[in-house]
RNA sequence: GGGUGCUUAGCUCAGCGGUAGAGCGUCGCCCUUACAAGGCGAAUGUCGCAGGUUCGAUCCCUGCAGCACCCA
């Protein structure tokens, strides 16, 4: 028989048989749980960072769902503009061709052929990860009733006057040729140079300087300079404020300002002025009323606005060039190596190149628009930040409150516009004289408009952030703002707001702290507006995954981990192929590959779905990142093979024969009518090679009281764990969470329970061997559920093996239905600390009991006694209590400890040289003739009674000092006094065996 | 420059005003029929540094140092 589990066959067997039977689906009662997946890219794999969060999401869904809620993961992806447009146009240059060869709809055709084909491959491993999201409900951002959405936002936003058209400089891609936002630029240190270039003053005049030397970091833009800015109280260009300076190269006149923008510690103190390439320029540029000269193409090359000889240059050859002609003319006065910070495209690398362009904004910053309606800030921004002040949404943890409300209280007017041929289109049109139409479709925007278009109409070509569309998912996808239910392609209804939005607000956002901005702002922003709603009540800002070093994971380092060659395992020559494929640089693809060899010399084993899950869970502690370690990931598979094998146990002493009625039916139905697969599952294939129970459960054993201290014991460990549970599900606690489950099924179950288990399996009382049964399969069958939401696969896979199973839970509800037989676990309810009795005094005697085995392993241990040996046990002193505890447990103490039945000795009797323990005032003695070596024994005494009085010596401290026992409260003085007394007790019992043995020889 | 975190066992991290914990790793002894992905036992910490508050500080306060991240 198989001994360990193997999570590749239980995970494929479950989640196809889950979505089938439409188990994702809300249950139309109770209350309304959802949470709103944040739409993966649909050019993405799963990483992991997806993995961590959907593994969190899920857990939260699951045991929604199985509380009862009337719960929805909505789940879709997002069209990512440019990066599903880089990607076509990447396979369009393998063939030799760029989009412009293809029209823009051939193009638009091509993109949507290629989401058809390969779009589905991150839903596709979110389910091999488990994530019970309603599939049938999946919506892509592109999809009509979501484009439908992004027209009637824009068109509102617009006729409200909080969307508009300008001039405005902007981050641009000259690479990808489009505007980004200024949340897709990183700012990089590079090496650069400071230079320093000499500017002439015209008509100097005598006493005064004849020059200024300013210093800049990009020459090249000095064909767009239109003015030199000092400090206004900077002495030493005092008198040139005013003056105007021939501009070299172009020969332009220009004149110096004060602005006291300037940092006069700053290389000279002078800075030239560019307001087309340079943010802070503008800025100077517009309070001092100057022209902006855009010097360069959308491409980034020299324009024509440069004199001849620098057209068509790229902006680093120009730069080249214009040092080398400065240089010739004796103006490049110093040239001196300087760290700068350049701003960097994340999705191309491209510098960027802030460019005045015209764009759409949303008004986000105004108060008051001119006609006296409400500004963007009142309309937009303000009750984006009031639903966080007031506390309609909280964040957890609390602290990335002030994150988001800084944000938004320095907010600027967002840039949507893309120039882009895959998005949104922007539902504007132009006639021939420039006016502008804005509708849902032309003949909207003609009706809305107080003018009649001159000549044909042409559609504005950009297309709209793709931010914008997400900003609407917490309700575009329940189908706002359609009247009627939303149909896919298939004909089957996705969304119907009618009926949908009880779930919105969303219950809970998770999310990643650096999609704030992006994404839940807007949300909420957009959300608001439309539907006076906040979109979602909490957000729960996740961790950051980083490798085990604590090192951002990176392809071009090397240390990314795909959550599925986790779960499936991967070769060493697998990995190495697949990490360094597409890492062009040889010498970045050898340190790869060195690194890779290095970590995981033998590739990857697999540790399958729930594990990995698992290890998410404990691994999410409140921190801002968590450092994803293997080998933690490891020894949460040998959990799962642990949970695995205290199932066969259990099911090795309950199972078949079963009383009619009562037992698991093979075959049994899940709802929706697809078939369990339980009959041949792996489980069932090796408990059925079982032998069965000589003592089977029968009908009267259920529902019996236990009969045993270490069942009511068990019971109630399992009702503190699922009290522990249940509130570290409502404050996010999956670290604290996976631990209780951990230490629950490891440390009490089968550690203890399932050991006591076995004399009380195997003796004599029939009661108790019945009871015992019963009770080792209820409290399995409550840790199951308890444990779903978060290793839902192999919890499936036993629950299915379990009999009985609807009527352990049935007897636990006493609420839910006589008839009541899910088909699946995770249509169970999750288990309530409050079905399993609490017996205070069943837990002192088994907790007596431990103390007493854990003794005598130590001294076996300690003594170099063999685990299989046996061995005699005698005990001495101890009070009434403890007599009569080791008369209840002798059979239990014998069996687990391995000894001969406990004898007491009488007090007057001589008592053979031992090895000995204390529990209270009871001693346990292992007699040591022909076991055990005195001098070791006498040096763990002494060992042991030092370690006791220096306990006893901080006691009597504490206690003498006569401030703590004046000012500390009295049931810490109280326990400060047991305790003391506790120590003395030990430290006789110690000292006198001690004694004892040196009177030995 | 502004802001936010972090510093606890060899490693990764919990914890918390009242006897320092977990996982992994390490060291012994064991193939004891649920599990060797296991069992039993053991060792390991001036809780970053310096002050302060307190009867009592790893925990609260202040300062310092180091590290990380975000924003400009």
């Amino acid at each position: 028989m198989d001994k360990s589990f193997d999570p590749r066959q239980i995970e494929s067997r479950w989640y196809a048989h889950w979505e089938q039977a439409g188990c994702f689906k809300p249950s139309g009662h109770g209350e309304p749980y959802s949470i709103l997946l944040p739409p993966p890219n649909v050019t993405g794999t799963l990483h992991m960072g997806h993995a961590f969060q959907q593994t969190l999401m899920d857990a939260l869904v699951r045991h929604a769902r199985m509380s009862g809620k009337n719960t929805l993961w909505q789940g879709g992806t997002d069209h990512a503009g440019i990066a599903t447009q880089k990607i076509v146009e990447n396979q369009l240059a393998a063939e030799g061709k760029s989009r412009h060869d293809l029209s823009r709809e051939k193009f638009v055709e091509r993109v949507w052929q290629w989401k058809q084909e390969s779009g589905s491959t991150i839903t596709q491993q979110m389910r091999r990860l488990g994530a019970s999201v309603d599939w049938s409900r999946e919506r892509f951002t592109m999809d009509e009733g979501l484009s439908a959405a992004v027209r009637r936002v824009f068109v509102e936003w617009y006729r409200a006057g909080l969307i508009y058209r300008g001039n405005r400089l902007v981050n641009w891609d000259p690479v990808l040729m489009t505007a980004v936002s200024d949340l897709e630029v990183n700012s990089v240190e590079r090496d650069g140079h400071l230079w320093s270039i000499r500017y002439d003053v015209i008509d100097p005049q005598p006493g005064a300087p004849d020059h200024v030397v300013i210093a800049t970091t990009r020459p090249e833009t000095m064909l767009g300079d239109v003015a030199v800015a000092v400090h206004p109280e900077d002495e030493r260009y005092a008198k040139l404020i005013g003056k105007r300076l021939r501009l070299p190269i172009t020969n332009r006149e220009i004149p110096v300002i004060a602005d006291d923008y300037v940092d006069r510690e700053f290389g000279t103190g002078a800075v030239k002025v560019t307001p087309a390439h340079d943010f802070n320029d503008y800025a100077i540029g517009q309070r001092h009323g100057l022209d902006s000269i855009n010097v360069l193409t959308l491409d980034a090359k020299v324009n024509d606005h440069a004199p001849a000889e620098y057209r068509g240059m790229d902006r680093y050859a120009a730069r080249k060039a214009i040092l080398t002609e400065l240089e010739a003319h004796g103006l490049l006065v110093e040239a001196r190596p300087h760290k700068l910070q350049v701003p960097v495209s994340q999705r191309s690398d491209a510098v960027i190149e802030p460019m005045l362009t015209d764009q759409w904004f949303v008004d986000l910053t105004r108060d008051t628009l001119d006609d006296g309606r409400p500004g963007g800030r009142r309309a937009i921004t303000q009750p984006a930040l009031d639903a966080v002040r007031n506390g309609d949404i909280k964040f957890v943890p609390e602290n990335w409150t002030s994150t988001y409300t800084q944000w938004l209280d320095n907010i600027q007017d967002w840039c949507i516009s893309r120039q882009l041929w895959w998005g949104h289109r922007i539902p504007a049109w132009y006639d021939e004289a420039g006016n502008i139409f804005v509708g849902e479709d032309e003949a909207d925007a003609i009706a809305h408009s107080p003018m009649k278009p001159n000549g044909a109409l042409r559609q504005d070509e950009d297309v709209l952030d793709t931010w914008f569309s997400s900003a609407l998912w917490p309700f575009s996808t329940l189908g706002w703002p359609s009247q009627t239910p939303v149909k896919n392609e298939r004909g089957e209804i996705v969304a119907d707001w009618s009926r949908d939005q009880v779930f919105l607000p969303s219950s809970v956002l998770v999310t990643g702290f650096d999609i704030i901005f992006f994404w839940v702002a807007r949300m909420v922003m957009a959300t608001r507006y439309f539907t006076g709603r906040v979109p979602f009540r909490e957000v729960y800002i996740n961790a950051i995954v980083r490798d085990a070093e604590g090192q951002k994971m990176s392809k071009s380092k090397g240390n990314t981990l795909d959550p599925l060659d986790l779960i499936d395992g991967i070769t060493l020559p697998a990995l190495i192929e697949k990490s360094t494929k597409s890492l062009l640089i040889p010498q970045v693809r050898e340190k790869v590959e060195r690194r890779i060899r290095r970590d995981y010399p033998d590739g990857i084993a697999p540790i399958g779905a729930d594990a990995l899950r698992f290890t998410f869970a404990a691994l999410a502690t409140p921190s801002r990142t968590i450092n994803f370690d293997i080998k933690r990931a490891e020894g949460y598979k040998a959990f799962c093979n642990k949970l695995w094998n205290a199932a066969r146990f259990v099911l090795m002493n309950s199972s078949s024969p079963f009383p009619p009625g009562t037992a698991a039916i093979p075959g049994q139905e899940l709802r929706g009518g697809a078939q369990a697969p339980g009959e041949g599952s792996a489980l069932a294939q090796r408990s059925s090679n079982t032998e069965p129970s000589p003592q089977p459960l029968s009908p009267g054993e259920r529902g019996s009281k236990p009969a045993t201290e270490a069942e009511r014991w068990i019971l109630t460990r399992l009702h503190a764990t699922l009290a522990e549970t249940e509130q570290h599900f409502t404050t996010y606690r999956f670290d604290l969470l996976a631990q209780a489950l951990y230490e629950f099924v490891w440390n009490d179950y089968c550690d203890w329970f399932l050991e006591l288990s076995k004399p009380a399996l195997n003796g004599d009382d029939a009661a108790a061997a019945a009871s015992t049964r019963h009770t080792l399969l209820t409290v399995l069958e409550a840790a199951l559920r308890a444990l779903h939401p978060v290793i839902p696969f192999i919890t499936e896979e036993i629950w299915q093996e379990l009999p009985l199973r609807s009527s352990l839970i049935a007897k636990n509800n006493p609420a839910s239905m006589p008839d009541f037989s899910p088909g699946s676990i995770l249509e169970c309810p999750y288990p309530r600390a409050d079905e399993f009795a609490v017996d205070e005094s069943a837990s002192a005697e088994i907790e007596w009991l431990k103390s007493v085995l854990t003794g005598v392993r130590r001294i076996r241990s300690e003594m170099n006694i063999a685990p299989g040996r046996m061995i005699p046990l005698l005990l001495a002193d101890g009070d009434a209590e403890d007599r009569r505890r080791a008369g209840k447990f002798e059979r239990q103490i014998a069996f687990i400890a391995r000894t001969e039945t406990p004898q007491w000795l009488q007090t007057a009797q001589s008592e053979p040289p031992s090895a000995s323990n204390v529990v209270g005032t009871m001693r346990t003695l292992i007699p040591l003739a022909g076991l055990i070596d005195l001098d070791a024994e006498r040096a763990r005494l002494q060992r042991e009674i030092a370690r006791v009085e220096g306990e006893k010596r901080k006691s009597e401290g504490k206690l003498g000092n006569a401030n703590f026992v004046q000012n500390a409260p009295a049931e810490v003085v109280e326990q400060e006094r047991a305790r003391l007394a506790d120590w003395s007790t030990q430290l006789a019992a110690l000292r006198e065996q001690a004694a004892r043995l040196t009177a030995v020889q």
